[in-house]
DNA sequence: GCGTATGGTGAGCGCATGCTTACGATTACT
DNA sequence: AGTAATCGTAAGCATGCGCTCACCATACGC
């Protein structure tokens, strides 16, 4: 096969899909890695912000602002944990789960629009293992 | 179906994928920019630099010394059009052609160890759809 | 011949980021 | 009690990149 290379292929998709949603972040205010933490507590609290810099990957020293530009706004709380008070806990509050739903559903709409071009069980196994080799390489 | 956004999925990918090459291309004293200047020249020479610019999404005024080194060390060649003398042909030698073919083989048996933990088929849709949304988007 | 456009190149601005270092507060261990 | 490690934060360095502007050479249409 003489195909280009994966990470080739990733770059270009991601940057393209990376400006698809720039718009529909600008719009709300969001930039991309304070939408990464929005997304990164939707499924719950996380203890410590080394563990959530780890798990978006992006350099703890970096989200100092965003998470202070986030917990101003009133999207996220960030609290210290009783049990060891160098740690923060952080959490979405009730209006941070909204504007992250509200941009979820958002790009989701325009994700859809992309993958319809496509037979469903290929966008569905390309989803589904796209999650798995993200998860294989972390 | 609560899964992460496909910006950052791939985005979280490529970051992986790229660090996956970069020891293989250090070998080589190939950039990135460079080696995708070398994958793009393989399928046939291109006609002006600004189409390759396009071709590989970097900012052409950022490729002038990338194609610089690479014509240094005889990897491509960089020829005035005689039907346009703005214009620059640009195709890989011999020696561009190998190293390519080289760093290639070295990054897909890397993507093969990678892949092989999915089932044949995924593996295939997988891939055949990630160029079918790179093209879709372009 | 003139005006407009393009290709290639040089220079540079501003922003983002990876990374390092360092510090204070706190915790954990001996 | 002393030492080491961690968390969070601040500051900063170096690099890469998107983008703009400008210039020269060349091409094209009128």
């Amino acid at each position: 096969m003489n195909r280009d290379d994966l990470a080739l292929l990733t770059f270009r998709l991601s940057r393209r899909l990376l400006a698809m949603e720039e718009p529909i972040l600008a719009h709300h205010d969001i930039p991309m890695w304070a939408y990464a933490v929005l997304t990164a507590l939707r499924d719950g609290p996380t203890r410590t912000q080394t563990a959530l810099a780890t798990a978006i990957g992006a350099d703890k020293t970096r989200l100092i602002p965003i998470l202070d530009d986030l917990q101003r706004r009133g999207l996220i709380s960030r609290d210290s944990d009783p049990a060891d008070r160098r740690v923060r806990l952080l959490a979405l509050t009730p209006d941070g789960r909204r504007t992250q739903e509200s941009i979820r559903s958002q790009i989701r709409a325009g994700e859809e629009e992309l993958l319809s071009a496509l037979p469903a069980d290929e966008r569905e196994t390309f989803v589904r293992t796209l999650i798995t080799l993200v998860r294989t390489t972390a």
